[in-house]
DNA sequence: TATTTCACATACTTTAAGTATTTCATATTC
DNA sequence: GAATATGAAATACTTAAAGTATGTGAAATA
């Protein structure tokens, strides 16, 4: 599930380990609150009690702490769609729960400036496409393309209906949370999306 | 059309306005090409044939120059939108014609760079939709509520159907250039939009 | 022609990222 | 278990770029 075997040895490569969650959480946290810009490699470093020298220890550079955040994010989001949706017996079901559960995912404030907002400009369009490759989209797309397969869905290019599909699912999360009526506008929202997908549904 | 009363009257004023003009060209090419943090103001003033002094003159900082570029961007592609699609006498030809002008637009390189992807990074969110409220999105909602007023389209929330509209195209936008096939890809593309639209379309 | 104004230049300050060097606890070797 | 090596983290330094304060000269106005 994690990255391959990191399990921590010596009483040394612990605590060197510990530091190093503790800059990815303060660097979640203020990348979160105050942008990627904003954010000072400083207040990070404090934020973990550490100097920025143990923070140079750990990363490259800002880039890759922000980068390392994305990632760990997205593993996180990816693995919490797929335990809601993973049960579903019915295809459209197992899609639109996954939809949902994205969504709720994508509300949440330090996922939606992170990754959503931030992400792609930080990071370069060609860097973000390869990490969703693995991660969140990955999993509406292969619920597509299942029912590709089985017929129950007519569109020759699964990609790009994934990624039309995860630009509303973001726009709606950026919307949301500025609306009146939340659960009207998520409603809507919804309509929309079904509205995309059904149009490509076997009759 | 443009921003009240700006001829300039004396000799002093049209030099004036000849460099901020030069200032602002050179930032739209530099923003364009390196991106915004990128960008150097020392880089941009050397472009325009100015100093940086000249610069602070003109603009209160960074941020402004880009506020201003946007703006500007937004406001042209805006009128050409405008000028393709408002011959249409059917409804549906104004918006979809509105669409594929507005995704000429978008592929862009410039447009794409400064609008599409940083522009509500940069600016933030609110300031963005403010803009947009005025140019380039501000057109198709026009048009969407026309259609609603009409009895062509049944929705209750144009705003929301505008943005993920918006959402999809952008979206679109950004891959189509890294695509094999634009033709093919742009097709499905509009298909897919179609879909979206059409399911509220009066019967 | 004297005086003011303002567009722009020059010189300086500040901030934050990034680099080089040093230190000290833990791990390893003999 | 003393001697040595390693590397996690601190400290001190360098660089780059944004922003500020002040100066200057040409064009406007009086």
């Amino acid at each position: 599930m994690d990255k391959s075997s990191n399990d921590p040895r010596t009483r040394r490569e612990e605590y060197a380990e510990a530091t190093r969650q503790a800059l990815l959480a303060a660097g979640r946290e203020i990348f979160a609150r105050e942008g990627y810009q904003a954010a000072g490699i400083e207040a990070i470093s404090r934020a973990a009690r550490v100097t920025r020298g143990a923070f140079y220890h750990h990363f490259e550079d800002k880039k890759a702490l922000f980068d390392a955040v994305v990632v760990s994010l997205q593993s996180e989001a990816a693995a919490r769609v797929q335990e809601i949706s993973k049960g579903k017996a019915k295809l459209w079901d197992r899609l639109y729960t996954g939809v949902d559960a994205y969504l709720d995912v994508s509300i949440e404030p330090a996922y939606s400036r992170i990754v959503v907002q931030e992400g792609p400009v930080v990071l370069g369009n060609a860097r973000f496409a390869e990490i969703e490759e693995k991660f969140p989209m990955a999993l509406l797309k292969a619920t597509l393309k299942v029912l590709k397969r089985e017929g129950e869905l007519i569109f020759d290019d699964i990609d790009l209906l994934g990624h039309m599909l995860d630009a509303v699912i973001c726009e709606l999360s950026i919307m949301l949370p500025t609306s009146t009526d939340q659960r009207r506008t998520r409603a809507r929202g919804r309509k929309i999306i079904e509205a995309m997908l059904d149009s490509f549904r076997r009759k």
